[in-house]
DNA sequence: ACCTAGAATTGATCTGGGTCAAGGATACTG
DNA sequence: CAGTATCCTTGACCCAGATCAATTCTAGGT
């Protein structure tokens, strides 16, 4: 179980304050958020809400990875969102959770009791366009992979995650953009296949694939280094940015 | 060119003032969007907007159908969003469109002047709180659509795409339930590929398919007749519902 | 150091849907 | 009412990725 302690200090030390649902708000605001926020911690693996279930809280993801995903009654999985630092977990006006949510990695969730809330970002202008701005970008970011799931190759969508993935990382490091780019997978060969719409012995296949032809450096299984950044975008077939992950 | 005049009489008598981004504006508020505001037509084949372009302006799609469409630089396309009347055209604080948007069939817009519009949004929460409402909407109809993408076969993309046409025209016409469901295709084959992220010589075997199982009924190439709308869904993979479209 | 279990790789084979190609069916035009 | 353009269907063949089946890594645990 991760140590909660170093969060309940308040929101003024928290390391998702400029980018989460609240990053608008004022003290006073936030000080009416914090009557009504908890914070939770999820193991890797476990289940945060069940599709169907009531939602009793909507929140954030403060650290970690969680997924959204979808089941067919066979099994067949899709995963339809990947949650990270800083994104909003549920729906404001809605009972029951649609998808499910699960901890890909350790998680710690800010959460907010959902009744409250709601009436809250009726009141409070500040969340709501927040909020509406997340949304569309999370809206951007499902349709970027629209055309990953429709129409590219299982090389290109593999190239598509990496540099995403990639991306994603050299963003909350701070590196530069020309130098090499190294980061940790924080997704089983499963749960890439489940976000690509492949078998997981294909992403396995396409992974080295890639690796025997320079595009990528594997140190184990989970570790990459990206010698050529612009390399990797050709491979994923993006013809300038290769669009943004929320 | 569709006659615009019956529409220059005001938002009183629009078809879509109850679900549109304006629905929940009071009378001041609508005047004052009325101020910024101005119809345009389209006839099909059209393009709306080109991706890329500067909008100048956001608006609602009054009748008709329009199209989001991705395309890569070797051609290939990726519809990421079918565009029904009340539906939301365009992003607010973004300057240049990101997809192509184009109409279907013949199309109406209501559209507003961009700054003004993003000006008014900050003022009148009113088109905010309806603007993420219907922007959350959308977002769950991509994660649907992304697991049709995924991993559905292509009889089960057909009949998923069908049965959303089927579901929305029902809708519209208030028809019973259990009742015998008709309807006309709105898209070309070509179009439904694009959709579905398939050929459209795909398309077409699966149709034939689904017509020689008896599943759905053809008259000539656009006009359907589902017998039993529950045989669709289960052809369509869908446990339950399978899902709504915004 | 050994044991176990999940994660990953790799090979052999199969198949759903893509590709290429040849007509049909409508509908509009001159 | 032939001429032609668009949309659609159908057939023959092929290939990317799925499926089935072994191994091989790797990280804990004892």
């Amino acid at each position: 179980m991760t140590d909660l302690t170093k969060f309940v200090g308040g929101c003024e030390s928290c390391p998702i304050q400029h980018r989460a649902v609240c990053a608008r708000c004022d003290a006073d605001e936030l000080d009416r958020l914090e009557s009504i926020k908890y914070y939770r911690s999820f193991e890797a693996g476990q289940t945060i809400i069940w599709s169907g279930d009531r939602m009793e809280f909507v929140g954030s993801i403060v650290s970690g990875i969680a997924s959204l995903t979808q089941t067919m009654e066979d099994g067949r999985t899709q995963m339809v969102g990947l949650l990270l630092p800083s994104d909003f977990v549920g729906r404001p006006g809605r009972d029951a959770a649609t998808y499910d949510v699960v901890a890909t990695t350790d998680v710690v969730m800010c959460c907010f009791r959902r009744k409250p809330f709601e009436t809250m970002m009726v009141e409070t202008p500040h969340i709501a366009q927040r909020l509406l701005e997340m949304t569309l970008d999370e809206l951007d970011a499902a349709r970027e992979w629209m055309l990953v799931l429709g129409r590219k190759t299982a090389r290109e969508k593999i190239a598509s995650l990496l540099s995403i993935l990639g991306r994603r990382d050299a963003a909350l490091n701070l590196a530069g953009q020309d130098q090499e780019m190294v980061f940790d997978l924080p997704l089983t060969r499963e749960a890439m296949a489940d976000y690509l719409g492949l078998t997981l012995e294909t992403v396995s296949r396409q992974i080295s694939a890639l690796k025997k032809d320079g595009v990528i450096v594997l140190e184990g299984k989970r570790h990459v280094t990206v010698p050529d950044f612009q390399r990797l975008l050709d491979e994923a077939g993006d013809d300038c940015d290769g669009g943004m992950m929320a």
